[in-house]
DNA sequence: TGTACATCAGTGAACGCGCGTTCACTGATGTAC
DNA sequence: TGTACATCAGTGAACGCGCGTTCACTGATGTAC
């Protein structure tokens, strides 16, 4: 009775959810997260149908617990990322390497929206805390100086047309930064820490559902150039 | 029997194309894709499910349809953006109205892909065409030294890495070119070309997916920030 | 202008299918005394 | 250690549903002479 410690029966039930929860990781990576059948899970098992309402209360909790899961597991690759020290492009190639590694995943939660369902609200948390992991390594290689975060505002400062709408966008930031939280990263850290994600989400999206297939080039060489940050020094 | 003097019968056969269409549409927005179903189109029409195999195939055919559609519409958005002479930027605002428009149609072209299902051939030229466009409009803006077409490369000269990566992309790029067909653009603009497109679909799918909303800030002024080129201008 | 025929849009019934979900029930596992 | 009871995983039958698709048929529209 002790905390923590597991009768059985719950250890049993258990490792049957998280046998549910794989079987159908399993069938969205084949048929997508529409094609989800409760039915076709049960038999994957061994079990009947209704078998498995024991363990989620239909679909639609199978579902977002899925979705739950998915944020959950980047939020943790970011974190990891972010303790390995490896600055904004490592933070990248993991969430390359966690994008590729199960595509369906990354679409379950970045992908078409469908216009009924709404994802559960503690899944803006696990948002938050990777908004936040982001804007920690941004802030950090700020402070160091290093080469790569100037990058945003450098391209400013080139510009003839002056960083006005640049400028716009951090007064902006600084008075509109719920997603940051209390994060202390000043204006002109936010903004490059949003820049980074949205085009990381834009070279992620396309490659993953293949939009770079047939157009000839190595969607790796874009990415590398893209978001490299130290790996290029030399 | 002169061509283009199509018969009664026959104007009459692509006006209800058409209507068929324009529900699919409707049933597109408001359920997404995969609730799109013959049998409720035919009764929002107020016919019975069969008749529309005198226009269609099955449902896979009127799929195939919008998909065709939508890449055409965007192409066209995209031509007339370009003819308009507004650059880049106007580019970048006529695509991202014509998302908002109607994100589900985005989706259709750039969301989750369905794992069995394979666009249309014919929908490789349009993409293509896609693509000119957009490096016509890259290349005229680098042959006027317009500001913001040397974003890329100032924020690399800008580095102390060095543009290792960046040029590694375009040494690549100017080697693996299919996607750009036979337009001469230089590797730099290839180059230019091709972040510009992931930036955009970048924000453009967060923001449709609705990841910014709960985030405090406005799309629209980070959307500006991010790829205006003369607006900021003053 | 009128008749004979071909074309073709649309109907209604029927097909098999797989879905999510409910319900009453069986049988094994764990708990209390 | 043994008995009485409660818990709970899993079954099998059944529900209603909407789906895509086929088929034989009706009736209107267009065409040919």
């Amino acid at each position: 009775m002790a905390a923590g410690a597991a009768s059985p029966r719950e250890r049993y039930r258990s490792q049957v959810r998280a046998e549910i929860k794989a079987r159908a990781w399993e069938q969205i990576a084949t048929a997508g997260a529409s094609g989800l059948s409760l039915n076709a899970i049960a038999k994957d098992l061994g079990m009947s149908g209704p078998a498995l309402y024991r363990y989620f209360g239909g679909r639609d909790d199978l579902i977002t617990e899925l979705v739950r899961d998915a944020y959950r597991s980047l939020a943790d690759t970011f974190g990891a990322a972010a303790d390995a020290g490896t600055g904004l492009s490592g933070l990248a190639r993991a969430m390359r390497r966690w994008a590729l590694e199960d595509p369906q995943r990354y679409f379950l939660v970045y992908g078409t929206p469908v216009p009924g369902y709404r994802a559960p609200d503690d899944t803006t948390a696990t948002a938050r805390e990777i908004m936040a992991t982001l804007l920690d390594v941004c802030a950090a290689e700020d402070a160091a100086g290093t080469p790569g975060t100037a990058e945003t505002d450098a391209a400013d400062a080139e510009r003839g047309a002056g960083p006005a709408s640049a400028d716009a966008l951090e007064t902006h930031l600084a008075e509109h930064r719920q997603w940051a939280g209390d994060h202390p990263a000043p204006p002109h850290v936010l903004r490059r820490a949003l820049a980074y994600w949205t085009r990381l989400h834009g070279v992620l999206s396309l490659e993953l559902a293949g939009h770079f297939t047939g157009m000839g080039f190595d969607p790796e060489v874009l990415f590398t150039a893209e978001f490299e940050g130290l790996t290029g020094t030399g």
